[in-house]
DNA sequence: GACCCGCTGTCAGATTCTGGCAGCAGCAAA
DNA sequence: TTTGCTGCTGCCAGAATCTGACAGCGGGTC
């Protein structure tokens, strides 16, 4: 195995563990001295890698993924930008600050010649939408990662207002609004529910007893069927 | 200079030679021996570089970019996902087209519980615009990179007719249309023109005699001046 | 035929990588 | 405080890899 090949697979192996990991342990899981590995965190650090140490502990990447090098064609390249450029505009800030961020990295890497090129594909978007959400997407994108289960108040489209606690599993971007869809524990099914019509919202820590996967297909499945 | 920089140099410069480059050429241009170049070229081509060689010509490189090893958090490969299924949907077959096949690459590449978490994020699209335009987007980003006039028909809002000659520097993406912004042979000024309304698109061949990015820069500024 | 060029094999020397050892510093539990 | 675990660095010799030079093949062009 060749050194870069080396070094990618100690950045999956370091997001398999989400409590710190000694270099000891990854040493061995990678079949390299210890003294090796020393060097190859401090190789990826210099590269970029959220990587941190902390003596007694261990290792800790922050969340994140190193794409290994890809080929893209031109127009590959510009797909991606001009769909990164409509992420930064939407509404979801997290989200938006996100596609910033990674503009921002794949800019620094582009040869001139092309960064003007995408130059020339601009995006001009209508006014930001007027509905904004009152909670924090970052809330419910952490609890359909981690299969946890969210409390909040829902208005709905007649005004009447309710108390929710669901199970969720994905987020959609329905033009301009954005949609939580999950299984409501009140109407035993599953149900859409408007971003910026959600008040109150509660990360209760409670795992529900479904996998994400399998109710993502099931509802899909009932999409489907219905539609 | 490490191996792994010196082959995304060699990509680099292959990047800015259009025409074949031989090997000796190259080989100097890196200060390294022919026989290592050759090494080099085999290791790209091993990593999906699309490097094509023929004998008593050069190297050509087909027009794409190598990406470096690159660091992003999750939110940073989710919003770069969401933008690039925005696009794939987009009705603009080809870079729809290249959408798809950018979130192919990406896709073979992530671990798998990062792609789980984008299956959580679900795109969901509106009916297709029924705007389609009747001419190839593709002549005209291609007459934008290679500063090309272009002539065609356009039909305005009124429905009157006229035949244009413009030089082309950007294609905006406006909600549902798609405009490409050129400056206007017949009208002296800069112009939007709907790409759904035109027709009887010509590649003329012929290079308007100012530069994209000048272009650009003085159509925005008109735009903050007026706007 | 005489080039030019891509491409491969071989091999010795240069370069880099690796593992083991020693040692320092920070932290936590005993 | 002491003990133990861990991150981190310097050093050095052996292993692994990379590199350059040479030779040779096949396919094109002049």
């Amino acid at each position: 195995m060749s050194r870069s090949e080396r070094l990618l697979d100690l950045v999956q192996i370091l997001r398999r563990h989400r409590r710190p990991v000694s270099g000891r342990t990854l040493a061995d899981e990678i079949g390299v001295s210890i003294r090796t590995l020393y060097r190859d965190i401090a190789t990826l650090q210099g590269q970029g890698a959220p990587i941190e140490g902390e003596a007694g502990l261990g290792y800790v990447l922050k969340p994140g993924f190193m794409l290994p090098p890809l080929m893209f064609t031109d127009e590959e390249i510009e797909a991606i930008v001009l769909g990164s450029r409509w992420v930064a505009k939407q509404p979801d800030e997290r989200l938006a600050a996100a596609a910033t961020d990674a503009l921002a990295k794949i800019a620094a890497v582009l040869p001139d010649d092309l960064r003007e090129d995408l130059d020339a594909t601009t995006l001009l978007v209508g006014p930001r939408s007027e509905n904004a959400e009152a909670i924090d997407l970052g809330i419910v994108r952490q609890a359909i990662r981690d299969e946890r289960k969210l409390g909040f108040f829902y208005r709905d489209a007649e005004g009447a207002a309710s108390k929710r606690l669901v199970w969720p599993f994905a987020l959609a971007f329905f033009d301009k609004v954005r949609v939580m869809v999950a299984w409501c524990e009140m109407r035993q099914d599953f149900r859409h529910f408007r971003t910026d019509r959600m008040s109150g919202l509660t990360a209760t820590g409670v795992r529900y007893p479904r996998r994400r996967q399998a109710m993502l297909k099931e509802w899909r499945a009932g999409l489907d069927a219905s539609g």
